[in-house]
DNA sequence: ATGAGTACTTACCTAAAAGTAAGTGCTTAC
DNA sequence: GTAAGCACTTACTTTTAGGTAAGTACTCAT
């Protein structure tokens, strides 16, 4: 009835929405992509990040990078200065999502770019 | 203090977490984009959907279609048969989201594949 | 000694997302 | 005529993510 006009097969298909739902079930919510991303710009520490990442709260951001550590996304360091300093640092693994961070970020740019030309064409109506 | 070892400057590094944020406004939350996936691989109807997005309930579905038909990522074909066929497709704009989800995919495919590693190298201990 | 900065934690609260269960109005099949 | 399928909707409840505000323990600068 539906012509399949995919290139890949049903599987295929099937597999890769269960891979994005897992992918999702890490990096799902509202800042764990934008602190990731943030982190594997430069290694920062914990006000650094909060500042940058406009809008978190000091709980949810020491929340999400608990999380984070745990899952193996970054590294938190810990130097003996007086008073100590703290350094939160991508590790190997969190640059593998490089490449979706980039296409997300594309993505939002033109994103923006659109809505942003539907607004101005609805300031005329 | 800490050396920016980014090619980028600073502003096209806030830049593209802005765009990471925009990005997530509309995307977020727990199905919109295994829905979006669903519907590009494919145009399919209601039930077809629910079924092959496992998990997700009628209420939250219809929801999601209504949110995804208002931003333009979809488009709900009503075919005059009788019954009436319902058709959901996937938009042009929604197919400028296919790098993120081909990404997105392949990285949740190597995610489950390090899950399992580290699952069986715990069975040991 | 007062205030500011760092890196959080704690307690509390609310709003939104999501789940459950059932119902509706339609049609076709048995 | 009874049941089942389609495409939902409605009402209700639960969950959880997230926000607010304040506090803590430390040190450094003035």
């Amino acid at each position: 009835m539906i012509p399949d006009d995919n290139i890949l097969g049903k599987e295929a298909c099937a597999d890769s929405l269960k891979y994005v739902i897992d992918a999702l079930y890490v990096l799902g919510g509202k800042w764990k992509l934008p602190v990731i991303l943030c982190i594997v710009q430069s290694s920062k520490r914990f006000n650094e990040i909060q500042h940058e990442v406009s809008g978190i709260s000091p709980k949810v951001l020491a929340q999400e990078l608990k999380d984070l550590e745990m899952n193996d996304f970054i590294r938190r360091n810990v130097y003996p200065t007086t008073p100590v300093s703290i350094i939160y640092e991508a590790t190997e693994y969190s640059l593998t999502l490089k490449n979706v961070l980039r296409e997300l970020s594309t993505w939002g740019e033109q994103h923006r770019e659109r809505i942003r030309r539907s607004m101005s064409k609805k300031a005329y109506l």
